[in-house]
DNA sequence: CGTACCCTAGTCAAAGTTGAATAGGAGGGT
DNA sequence: ACCCTCCTATTCAACTTTGACTAGGGTACG
């Protein structure tokens, strides 16, 4: 899975209703363009592929009072919401090692009741510690790991990094079983988009890189 | 950057001149169908992307003994040769956390010679080291890092991966410098393609996965 | 008052990726 | 003789990603 969709779902879901732009505005406040694959074109796309099959409704808009072209806006359906609690699940359980898809997942994990979180991340842990059993005893020459030669060097990194990533998630179970955040009907949610307007304090004061030249 | 081009340019380096089915192969021996996106469709397309750009060569030939359609066989150029070399060094170079990157060029870091092998591998531990500078400090809000509440768990997983990362790769630094491995220059180099025919000692006995139906 | 730059907002062509489909021949059973 | 399955070898349509481009309006500045 790419972590797109789930981004672009999250971001319109927390605005109930949102244009491509403030989108594309909210993953650059979350810091999104620089850990995942969120460059504008994918978000546009992403926007019109999920209306064309139904997880979201589109609106089209007059052009805004800031000028620039007429605008999009598009809106949560219940099959959207549905697609968005599937995406968070998958990101919070496979595996693979793919930083933006777990911290995309990080990110809405809030969004869950406290017991499937950490049930979902305890079946990361599962996962993890299979991948790692399978890797060493499927690559472990009967003549001694040495016989593979620097080729060898790369299971090293693979069990080290599947070691590393479960002993991560390991902490924040025990961080969440100790109460820490607040998740879902727990009290007042925590919201992570701009406003309409509000400007973004994390935002780097240069203009948008890579537009235009 | 993706890895599929390094793979590919690699294993016909190696062979000096193969075909689609050949370069499937190899990647299927070194188990590159499981950790990175080399599937059959990627690799044909990065083949005859490569040849349209002259870093190969293509021939057209008969069909094999074997049976089946006529195959293209490809050949190295000057600029293949190059090409290769320069992804090679910008994967070991490169400290995003692409694992599928970075091991593709550890596969193939014994083609360097041992000086510079170090040298890359140590540039990587300061990007490694200076991106985690910069995460921690853009990312820690005046009022302490809980106030990011659990945007906070993002962050340490990142610094944590980059950790781990860097520690890595010092680690293989260390065995480089002791001595570890033949590269380029220093005797009989290590080949890890099939000859024409020879079995893989690794395969899974099954057909190939995904294939038909 | 014009012009250069920046912000809003989105489109598009080219390239890459995925999963399934195609097609010829060999081998083995009935 | 016939069919079924496997192996060789590649193609294709659909989808995603990338990077550059388009275009309107505001604003600071000489």
């Amino acid at each position: 899975m790419s972590a797109i969709r789930l981004l672009v779902l999250g971001a319109v879901r927390q605005h109930g209703r949102a244009h491509g732009y403030q989108v594309r505005n909210d993953l650059e406040y979350w810091g999104a363009h620089e850990w995942s694959n969120a460059k504008p074109g994918s978000i546009y796309h992403a926007l019109k592929q999920m209306a064309k099959q139904g997880l979201l409704h589109a609106h089209e808009i007059a052009p805004s009072t800031a000028g620039g072209p007429p605008r999009t806006e598009y809106e949560m359906t219940g099959k959207g919401t549905e697609e968005f609690f599937r995406l968070l699940r998958e990101s919070l359980t496979v595996y693979d090692q793919k930083m933006d898809v777990l911290s995309a997942g990080v990110g809405f994990i809030v969004e869950l009741k406290r017991d499937e979180a950490v049930a979902l991340l305890k079946e990361r842990v599962r996962g993890l510690e299979e991948w790692r059993a399978a890797v060493t005893e499927y690559y472990t020459p009967e003549d001694g790991p040495q016989s593979l030669g620097h080729i060898g060097e790369i299971m090293n990194l693979w069990v080290g990094s599947a070691d590393f990533g479960a002993e991560w998630t390991r902490g924040l179970i025990r961080r969440i079983e100790e109460g820490a955040y607040t998740f879902s009907g727990e009290g007042d949610p925590f919201v992570g988009v701009l406003a309409e307007g509000e400007e973004n304090p994390y935002a780097t004061g240069a203009p948008h890189e890579g537009d235009q030249g």
